[in-house]
DNA sequence: CCAAGGATACTC
DNA sequence: AGTATCCTTGGA
């Protein structure tokens, strides 16, 4: 099932675990669909979260996609390499996201392996924000696109599973931020699965424990 | 561990 | 214009 607007109205730390599970669908035309399931996800939220591209209400034209409403797509790249696939949350003018750390293969992992130039069928292919745009094939011309159309290029379903069996840590990348933000658990992932990025050594429950 | 890589944002 | 920074990856 499609999910709809309605879905990505939330903020960014209540969507983040709502979106494992959900099957990201990418159409690249000429039948060619490449489709995963998400098992990693990290919530940017709030003006006074420092990882957050939005902190302090900043407002560039490579971050501006985050004011949008909630259900659309905010693509930059890092590194000069990698992009970066996250999923607007909330209210308009806002500027939460949710980024996208990690999936496990649904559709055409053969494509994916070539996108990726390897073989693997692991973490190795698809457990890492930049190795799932590439396997993927979204980009930068993802930027700003509404997820939740009918006939967007890339879709977000709903499989009616609920993934309860998660673990929540520390983001990832954070440590230059400075400050009590980097520690706190805004990262998810399914617990034990092969695709995830970087497997904590200490596991968190739900609660924080 | 470290360097590549390029766009972006901040400082002159 | 010049430079420091960046939510990474892959390969020493």
């Amino acid at each position: 099932m499609l999910l709809l607007k309605d879905f990505f109205m939330q903020d960014a730390m209540s969507l983040a675990p709502q979106l494992l599970g959900k099957i990201i669908m990418v159409n690249h035309g000429n039948e060619m669909i490449i489709s995963g399931q998400i098992t990693e996800t990290e919530a940017y939220c709030g003006l006074e979260d420092l990882g957050n591209h939005a902190k302090d209400g900043r407002r560039t034209p490579k971050n501006e996609s985050m004011y949008l409403e909630g259900g659309h797509a905010y693509v930059y790249k890092c590194y000069g390499v990698h992009d970066m696939f996250n999923i607007v949350s909330g209210p308009a003018e806002v500027g939460e996201a949710v980024l996208i750390r990690a999936v496990a293969p649904i559709e055409n992992i053969e494509q994916m392996q070539l996108n990726r130039n390897c073989i693997y069928d692991d973490y190795r292919l698809t457990g890492g924000p930049g190795k799932v745009c590439e396997a993927l094939g979204i980009t930068k011309n993802h930027d700003k696109m509404p997820l939740y159309a009918d006939q967007s290029s890339i879709q977000i379903y709903d499989t009616g599973t609920i993934i309860e069996n998660f673990v929540s840590g520390p983001r990832v990348g954070m440590s230059r931020h400075v400050g009590d933000c980097s520690n706190w658990p805004r990262r998810f992932y399914i617990a034990k699965n092969k695709y995830v990025s970087k497997p904590l050594n200490v596991w968190y429950d739900w609660e924080g424990n």
